[in-house]
DNA sequence: GCGCAAATAACCGAAACGGTCAATGCTTAT
DNA sequence: ATAAGCATTGACCGTTTCGGTTATTTGCGC
C-alpha cells in the first residue's frame, strides 16, 4: 500500500474514484478488479501492485471515506450561527461541497451498509455522524420564532427528508448550483411562512 | 413464455420479484440467472424453461412493469378532488400503495434507465408518467388559497423533492404506515402555514 | 404401476474471476 | 550512449461462474 501512497495525488484520486464508483454500483462481490482498472485507465496488475488484493483495497477505501466524512462538517461554524434556517443552509452547503469534492463517497458508504456481510460499523458510524450534525442544527431556543412553535420539529424532519430527495437528484446528474439555488429559495419561503412577523427582517 | 404464464399467480409473483430485485440491484450484465433462481427458490434450468434466455426474461419484466405502472394511478379520483394538498395526499397514497404491492418495480425501472445500453424508452416513459401526474395535481386555481400565491409552485416542487426523500426511506426499510402518517402531518402543517385563514376550516 | 409433463441435477464450452510474474518501457545517474 | 532501477503491464495461472442444454428424476392423474 505504500506503493499507492507514493503516487501523485491526482492519480490516487483517479484510482480511488474509479474504485469507489465500481464498488458502490456493483457491491463488493460483483465489482471486479478489472472493472476498476478499466475505469481508472490503468492495468489490472497495477492495482494488485498497489493494494495486494481486493479485500485490502476495499478496506482502504472504507477507512479513507470514514476519515473524509469526519472532515466534511465545520461544526464550529454551525455553533456560531444563530438562526435555525441559516444553520440548515450552512449544513447543507457543507454537505454539498463535500459531495462535489468526493462524488462517490456517499454512495459507497451506503453500499457498504447493504453488503450481505455487513460490517455495520459503516452504517452506524455514518448514521451517528448525521444524527450529530442534526443535533447541532435544531435547538429548543429556535421554537419561539415559529408562529406555531410546535411545528419546529416537524419542519426539521421535513427538511431532512427534503435533503434526502436532493441527494437523489444530485446523484442523478442534476446540477449542484441549480439545486442549491432552489433549496435556498425553499428555505426563504419556509421562513416567511412559518416565522412570526417580528422575526422577519 | 406460455410455460411461465401457466404457473400459479403466487409462483409467478415470487419469480418476478426475485428477478426484478436482482436486475435492479446488479444491472442486466451482473445479475446472473443463478442469482435469480436462488432468490426465487427454484432451479436455474426452470428459468430457462420458462423464458428461453436472459434477454427475453428482461424484456418481459420491462413490459410487465410498464403495464403495472399505468394502472398505479387513479387519475379520475385526482381530477375530482378540489384541494391542492388533498390531491398531493391522494397521489402519494396511490404511489405508496403501488409500492407496497410491487416493491421492486420502481428500482427496476430506475436501473433500466442506468443501463449502458439505454433503451431510454424506460426513463422517458417513467418520467412522462410522473410529469403527467404532476400536471394533474397543481392547478392555477389553487394559487389563490395561498397567503403568498407566488409560493404555490415552489411548494409543489418542494413536495416533489420530499416524495423522492420518502421513497429513499421506504427502500431502506422504513415502515410504510409510519412514513405516511408523518407525511400526512407535514401536509397539514404546510396547509395551516401557507393557506390564508379563510381557507382553513 | 404407468405415462407424462414439470422440475432439476449434471453438464457444456466459453468467459471472467482474483491473483502472479516475467517482460517491457521510462527515468535517471553516470 | 548506456546500464541500473523501478513503475507498469501483457500474458498467463488455476478456479469459478457465466448463459444455455440435456438427461435424469420427481410428482401426479389414472
Amino acid at each position: 500500500m505504500e506503493k499507492f501512497l507514493a503516487l501523485s495525488n491526482e492519480k490516487q484520486d483517479t484510482i480511488r474514484n474509479a474504485a469507489l464508483a465500481c464498488f458502490a454500483k456493483h457491491g463488493y462481490e460483483k465489482a471486479s478488479i478489472n472493472d476498476i482498472a478499466v475505469a481508472a485507465g490503468i492495468s489490472k496488475a497495477s492495482i494488485f501492485q498497489y493494494f495486494g488484493n481486493k479485500q485490502t483495497l476495499y478496506q482502504y477505501l472504507f477507512d479513507y471515506c470514514a476519515a473524509q466524512m469526519k472532515q466534511a462538517y465545520n461544526t464550529s461554524a454551525l455553533e456560531e450561527t444563530t438562526d435555525f434556517f441559516d444553520r440548515v443552509w450552512e449544513a447543507s452547503v457543507m454537505k454539498v461541497e463535500n459531495l462535489k469534492k468526493h462524488p462517490h463517497i456517499a454512495s459507497f458508504i451506503a453500499s457498504v451498509a447493504a453488503e450481505p456481510t455487513p460490517e455495520l460499523k459503516s452504517a452506524i458510524f455514518s448514521e451517528a455522524n448525521e444524527k450529530y450534525i442534526a443535533s447541532l442544527v435544531l435547538h429548543e431556543r429556535d421554537y419561539k420564532k415559529f408562529r406555531h412553535p410546535e411545528d419546529a420539529e416537524l419542519v426539521f424532519q421535513m427538511l431532512m427528508l427534503l435533503a434526502k430527495g436532493m441527494s437523489v437528484q444530485l446523484e442523478n446528474g442534476v446540477d449542484y448550483d441549480g439545486m442549491m439555488k432552489e433549496f435556498r429559495e425553499i428555505l426563504n419561503m419556509l421562513k416567511h411562512n412559518f416565522y412570526k412577523e417580528e422575526y422577519l427582517l
